[in-house]
DNA sequence: AATAATGGTAACCTATTGGTAACTAACACA
DNA sequence: TGTGTTAGTTACCAATAGGTTACCATTATT
């Protein structure tokens, strides 16, 4: 996912967390905690397991965040953001104030909502 | 471009800013001039031009950016950010910063680079 | 008469993304 | 024996995003 590395930093910040996906993958790993899979589809319910399991893989390719996988059956697996992931955590916060800040009251999230 | 416009902030910014070249167009015009569409062709030249007036368009749909079209021959047009396109600014900043911070320091940006 | 310049658009094509359904392994429980 | 659970993968297909090339109108310049 990662393209053009040099020359220009918004260029480079889309390659990591551009995609429709990414961004609100990755809020629901801000507050620090580990966060399961299975937890992930039932707060994202519009987004495939496919495709989930395809961009929680760029993400940790990237090194955004760290995946810990339990062998135990049946499986436990968890995401967590990585230290560099941590570094996008004003980024996402800006993104997250600008779409609350734009949006009719009644419709301001909180940061544990289901995400449609 | 819009979807889902309630429920989740950071949705709703995906959906505004989302994409492969938006934020990038977005940063041409962060310092509130107006520019001509011919010089947002040269200072990102990976983009073509039919997807630059496509992305200018629905910046433009959606408020973020005003057109100005002067009826002269050869034509001129003009976009500059609106006042809503300007609260993205500490978002548009927040991704500059972040991509600076990760790069190598010799390919630290400036703020009116070739774009590649 | 031909060429350049500007800001596009139309037709067409490719690449990426997303979706669905079926399948897996290994164990727990009824 | 049969069902449920978890975290996926595979095969296949559809939809969307992005890209390429050619073309347009109008005026000035060569």
């Amino acid at each position: 996912m990662l393209q053009n590395p040099e020359n220009c930093a918004v260029v480079r910040t889309v390659g990591y967390i551009g995609g429709k996906w990414k961004p609100i993958i990755l809020v629901r790993l801000l507050n620090g905690e580990k966060v399961r899979f299975g937890k992930l589809t039932v707060q994202m319910p519009d987004i495939s397991r496919k495709i989930l399991s395809q961009q929680l893989k760029e993400l940790e390719e990237d090194g955004l965040i760290i995946r810990h996988s339990y062998m135990e059956k049946p499986p436990r697996v968890e995401y967590e953001l990585s230290e560099l992931g941590k570094t996008l955590i004003p980024v996402l916060k800006a993104m997250y104030d600008w779409g609350n800040q734009i949006a009719a009251p009644e419709h301001k999230g909180t940061w544990d909502p289901i995400v449609r």
